[in-house]
DNA sequence: GATTCTACTTAGCAGACACGAA
DNA sequence: TTCGTGTCTGCTAAGTAGAATC
């Protein structure tokens, strides 16, 4: 029966075959410590709840019921609603004006261009704003039908699209040589997309009917974009500049708006345009229609002083709203899942640094409860209760090996799994406690890992598989993250699983931080930083693709090392030839001159002759094209010759060389304090390398940006570069010294996770 | 109590850009 | 100045979480 292992009875089942009991007496058993268990919690949940009632009583005597609830004024085109929502009724009542201390503050930091919201204690966030002004959203701007001998072929033919429907096969046409295109669900979601618009639009219009996929030839449209690029690729840099100016000036007064007064960035103000839907992994939906949005669909929210912007020409936005306990700024439903998306602030703005630094101040409050929560899991996996050792096998895999929490998907997304929704299939089990992860995470990113865990954790897996569970049934069949979210909030408020995913980022950051040295190089700190940022971003399974050139540029920079390497030891042989006696005076330093045998050496002195060559003709060849288009006479092949000969005169001089192990440098080294100078320049050069090297092969991989700028609190990189001397620029880019301007100014060299 | 909706964070990809070597 | 390469940023897909609704 398959509702066995869902239902109640299960659990039973299960205890009395796990521990040979009768069942009526785990059933009394198990009712006597579920009162318990109850008793326990609902005590946590009373002193927890009260600690809370009093600091969310604190945090709201500031707030002040906005009496008003005036209509905006409705200008004619615009629809201007009021949010009617009863949970905007709510959050509306709580609308504040800000107390006249504060407005002072800001008064002030205004004057200064600056504002310091870490300077000054604001827990409550429920009114994200006073007032709010902005001029509205970037609409992409309308479709340009292609040239007229630009077309799509079907069965050989041109073909007259109507625009709609040549706009669609262009977005196709365009990213014909990508993986995108070549997917069969791609194909087929887009084709049927096309032949929806193109039916619409009264079919082509030179009479040919579309019916198969396959007959269908974009290349000449492909080819035309190709084009395009190039020719924007081709402009000059002056040209270039002058676009992006100009695009910059147009942009400019959506890029900003005035929050509470304060001049701060936006985010994404540009709307998205029309495009082909690129789902990642296996996506049902990959390649479907993303229509354009029309100024009618969207909803802007500004305060209701502010002047509306205008719509473009012809049109009229879609609504007004005056709801300042959201953070957005303008929203639209896109039609493929019906979902909204939002215009938002950008990642420096103040609204955005509050909730990051709340992110890891709530990381930071869990060490406090960490202990207990380990203590109570392990107790937990002993539960007579099923749901409690599903929680506690759950939380376990949640801490130990950061596993997102895992809601449950639609038919038409991805099949990608966390940690309440992984399935029968995504975990084996290898006797006496060998686990094997195996499964899609978050966009269709392979999680894999063979793990050893704890003992209790495997035998409770294996009793989550036991049949009747087969392939396709889910591995914790009673739980979902609300239900495991709930119970985190018993040991903490606004404890939820992610909360376990910052936590072990940040605290594994500060535990290998913590081993680094305060010696060496810039250079060798950062490679560190870097290996203790990887051991994070390993930990939270950020992948990224391997570059198509990763193994070329690894073998490329292999080679330089080695010719630098060969160059240092030519100069010391050159040294010794000049004073042999040094060789007995230090015989370490000259010790690495025997390390490089006489093959490396003929294969650099190939290497070196390949490219010689190569040059000069590429020089001979752009000489040629830039005396061509001046119209000036050519160089003659003579000139070429000459130069080949000189490159002959090299190899005849390195074979001499590899024979007689005599070194002939350039006329100007020609003192020992010269050469010394030139090794130390080498040397430095081949630290330098090497390192870089290292670090480029740890990292193909794995991707450290996201958890540099999701998870590790950056109060740690701070720390570390005060402690350490190392320019913070080294670590963070501009973008992310703004977004993390609150922590490079609030934490001194003492600061702890 | 289950489901849906809303609002937010987290994530990898790809094109733009910057920079060093030739 | 050009070219090649690596880094940065913008874009938008894909998650989480909690409130609202049924």
């Amino acid at each position: 029966m398959t509702t066995d292992y869902q239902g109640r009875k299960r659990d039973e089942a299960d205890e009395a075959d796990e521990e040979n009991v009768p069942l009526s007496q785990v059933s009394k058993r198990r009712k006597l410590k579920n009162e318990d268990v109850k008793d326990e919690s609902e005590s946590d949940d009373e002193s927890l709840a009260s600690i809370f009632k009093k600091k969310s009583k604190e945090k709201l005597k500031k707030v002040k019921l906005e009496e008003k609830d005036e209509d905006a004024t409705a200008d004619g085109k615009e629809t201007v609603k009021k949010v009617t929502k009863t949970s905007k009724k709510v959050k509306k009542e709580k609308k504040t004006v800000k107390d006249e201390s504060e407005q002072d503050q800001n008064d002030e930091e205004e004057e200064n261009g600056e504002y310091k919201w870490w300077e000054n204690e604001n827990e409550d966030d429920s009114i994200k704003w006073t007032t709010l002004k902005h001029n509205g959203v970037v609409i992409p701007p309308p479709y340009e039908p292609l040239p007229s001998h630009i077309k799509l072929y079907y069965d050989g033919k041109p073909v007259d699209l109507p625009p709609e429907a040549e706009e669609v096969a262009g977005f196709y046409g365009a990213m014909l040589e990508t993986d995108h295109a070549k997917n069969p669900v791609f194909q087929k979601n887009f084709f049927q997309d096309f032949l929806e618009v193109l039916k619409t639009a009264g079919g082509t219009k030179n009479g040919i009917t579309i019916e198969k996929f396959e007959k269908c030839d974009f290349t000449k449209m492909f080819d035309y974009f190709e084009l395009l690029k190039e020719e924007k690729k081709k402009l000059t840099s002056q040209e270039k500049k002058q676009i992006r100016l100009d695009r910059e000036k147009a942009e400019e007064k959506y890029k900003f708006c005035e929050l509470d007064g304060r001049k701060e960035q936006v985010g994404n103000f540009k709307v998205e345009p029309p495009g082909l839907f690129r789902g990642r992994g296996a996506h049902p939906k990959t390649g479907k229609l993303k229509r354009r949005v029309q100024p009618e669909d969207i909803i802007l929210n500004l305060d209701k002083d502010a002047p509306i912007p205008e719509a473009p020409e012809g049109h009229h936005w879609g609504e007004i709203r005056n709801d300042n306990s959201v953070q957005w700024l303008a929203m639209w439903r896109e039609n493929i899942f019906n979902s909204v998306k939002y215009v938002r602030l950008a990642a420096n703005s103040s609204l955005k640094g509050q909730s990051d630094y709340k992110k890891f101040e709530k990381a930071r409050q869990l060490k406090d409860h960490i202990d207990a929560i380990r203590k109570d899991y392990k107790k937990q996996l002993k539960s007579e209760v099923m749901l409690e050792r599903q929680k506690a096998v759950a939380i376990y895999l949640i801490d130990v090996f950061a596993l997102r929490a895992g809601g449950e998907k639609s038919e038409d997304e991805a099949d990608t799994v966390g940690c309440c929704s992984l399935r029968y299939e995504h975990v084996t089990l290898k006797p006496p406690n060998t686990v094997v992860f195996d499964f899609l995470g978050k966009d269709s990113i392979r999680f894999y890992q063979e793990v050893e865990v704890d003992k209790k954790v495997f035998k409770n897996l294996k009793i989550f598989k036991r049949p009747p569970k087969q392939p396709g049934h889910q591995l914790f069949d009673r739980l979902d993250p609300s239900t495991l979210n709930k119970h985190l909030q018993n040991y903490m408020p606004g404890l939820s699983a992610k909360v376990f995913r910052t936590y072990n980022a940040s605290k594994t950051m500060q535990d290998q931080l913590d081993l680094i040295p305060n010696e060496g190089s810039v250079a060798e700190k950062l490679l560190r930083y870097n290996a203790a940022n990887r051991t994070v971003a390993i930990l939270c399974n950020h992948q990224r693709t391997v570059t198509k050139g990763h193994a070329q540029s690894v073998q490329k920079a292999n080679d330089k090392i080695k010719e630098l390497e060969w160059q240092k030891i030519r100069l010391k042989k050159a040294l010794l030839q000049l004073e042999p006696e040094r060789l007995k005076k230090n015989p370490a330093y000259f010790e690495e001159i025997e390390d490089m045998t006489k093959e490396d050496e003929a294969e650099i002195h190939r290497r070196i002759i390949e490219r010689e060559i190569e040059k000069y003709h590429k020089k001979f060849a752009r000489e040629n094209d830039k005396r061509k288009f001046e119209k000036e006479e050519l160089l003659p092949e003579s000139q070429l010759k000459e130069w080949l000969d000189g490159v002959d005169e090299l190899k005849k001089q390195y074979k001499e060389e590899l024979k007689t192990g005599v070194v002939e440098l350039k006329p100007t080294m020609n003192t020992v304090e010269k050469i010394e100078k030139q090794i130390e320049r080498l040397d430095n050069r081949i630290q330098t390398n090497s390192i870089q090297l290292k670090d480029k092969e740890e990292n193909s991989q794995v991707s450290l940006g996201t958890s540099k700028i999701n998870y590790i609190d950056p109060r740690l990189t701070v720390v570390f570069c005060k402690k350490y001397d190392v320019p913070i620029e080294k670590i963070f880019t501009k973008t992310l010294r703004e977004k993390f301007k609150w922590a490079i100014e609030s934490v001194d060299e003492n600061w702890r996770f």
